[in-house]
DNA sequence: CGCTGTGAACGCGTTCACAGCA
DNA sequence: TGCTGTGAACGCGTTCACAGCG
């Protein structure tokens, strides 16, 4: 019961951002409500794993009901902790970072840039969406005046492990790392085990390159993709209702398919 | 031995990824020779790991010896297909696709460019880095007259769907979604079951905002980190000091109360 | 009854121990 | 001797069946 101090699948954690999307989506169509059967097919997972997935935190449906779409949306947004507001510095404002700053969606959910770093001098002084652009170096200083939660790396792969340590040295404990390069969860030089401040960090990957290469392989080997449909939850005789709304897709089904 | 048409975890296929950046990081150090306890501590797995991962697709070492650098990595990169030249489309040429068309590394691994696609008509026309961008209409005549194997999603997540589907009906069998939303195999409206074109697609996700969530989850939540420390392959002669294994357990993970 | 919540079974991926070969 | 390659054990995450409650 409860969030159980422990063992959480991570898998699972990737899959509430999923379920939580679908609710959004969910909710700005006016559907007020949902099952298990529904985020499933939404989400291309079983009902079982959606159900399982949610009892690790907790008990948010109704037998014989389901789930109320707003009051699932904010417990799951309570639990993956979007209900706070995020600081986040960007480390390296190149095109990455750029993007990365301006894309839109990431302000909607508490994800606040309060400061742009990098280390070339074409690019600090700049100003960028009304933050200046400070050089690395300031960091620890700027972290000390204004409480930082978060870091996104976006610099080139080979000063990622340097600039990490920049943040993590600053106090930051969550990285978001953009650059194709594992970020080494220590100080790198020697194991100077010195009361180890990584061991408290929370490291990210948003990698695109890897994606591309991941691509590439299954579609060079279609044979060896993971099945992605997963079977219906087995009912006799069931009917599908809700979704009083109007035009949605009402058909049902078991959508099979086989090799 | 090579790709036997079996199961092969997508995590591995990840891992592989990872273990041809690592070699190609040792090539530029002029290092000719690893192991799998090299390699595994680089990427942060077990020795075991990295013996197994590569077993799935051939035997690429020499016992009592390790692996040679540059025949391991061209081993990689011919099971990832990486040996091969991937066209590549890109529909969406907002902020995010013109990042993505001009992030460095893409191109160094055989995926080129090859046409630039979106609806925006401010858009359309315009050259960026020396390819007219079209207008998404006339993929299906591109397709027709250039090779196109690999499709990349960047358009805001309410459009995705159908440029996703514009991309499958184009002939094109991978695409790497960078929207935000679940890319539905399958033709949407209702179950047109003329021979699914989806059943040969492939899809691949690179999410921005669901890292975020992700992390803002473990960084609120660190003890429900998976526990990186995996561990080592154990030698003869080594000692290990037991590391303190400093109780990881307590603080904040309850998510419960308040509602 | 319907759909959620959950202990238990299952199967897959990781871990392991050791066989095999330079 | 040293490190790879691999069948087998293990454990975890997914799947399942059903208990529980609207």
């Amino acid at each position: 019961m409860s969030v159980s101090s422990q063992d959480i699948p991570t898998a699972a954690v990737s899959r509430l951002v999923t379920y939580l999307r679908i609710l959004e989506s969910l909710e700005l169509q006016d559907v007020s409500r949902t099952s298990s059967n529904d985020l499933a097919e939404r989400a291309q997972v079983t009902a079982f794993q959606v159900r399982k997935d949610l009892a690790y935190f907790g008990r948010f449906g109704t037998r014989g009901m389901g789930y109320t779409v707003p009051l699932l949306k904010r417990e799951l947004m309570r639990v993956l902790g979007l209900n706070r507001t995020w600081n986040v510095v960007i480390m390296g404002v190149g095109r990455l970072g750029q993007a990365i700053a301006n894309y839109p969606g990431a302000s909607d959910y508490q994800f606040a840039y309060v400061g742009l770093f990098d280390v070339n001098p074409d690019v600090v002084g700049q100003d960028i969406r009304g933050l200046r652009v400070r050089h690395a170096d300031d960091l620890g200083s700027f972290a000390r005046a204004t409480p930082v939660d978060l870091g996104f790396l976006a610099v080139p792969p080979e000063h990622a492990q340097a600039a990490a340590q920049t943040l993590v040295s600053a106090g930051i404990r969550g990285v978001l790392n953009f650059a194709p390069t594992i970020i080494q969860p220590r100080t790198v030089p020697g194991s100077s085990d010195v009361a180890d401040e990584w061991k408290q960090v929370s490291v990210e990957n948003v990698d695109f390159l890897a994606g591309m290469k991941r691509l590439a392989f299954y579609t060079l080997n279609p044979s060896l993709r993971p099945s992605e449909l997963k079977p219906s939850e087995p009912k006799p005789g069931e009917l599908r209702p809700s979704d009083p709304q109007a035009g949605n897709s009402p058909d049902l089904a078991n959508t099979d398919v086989e090799e």
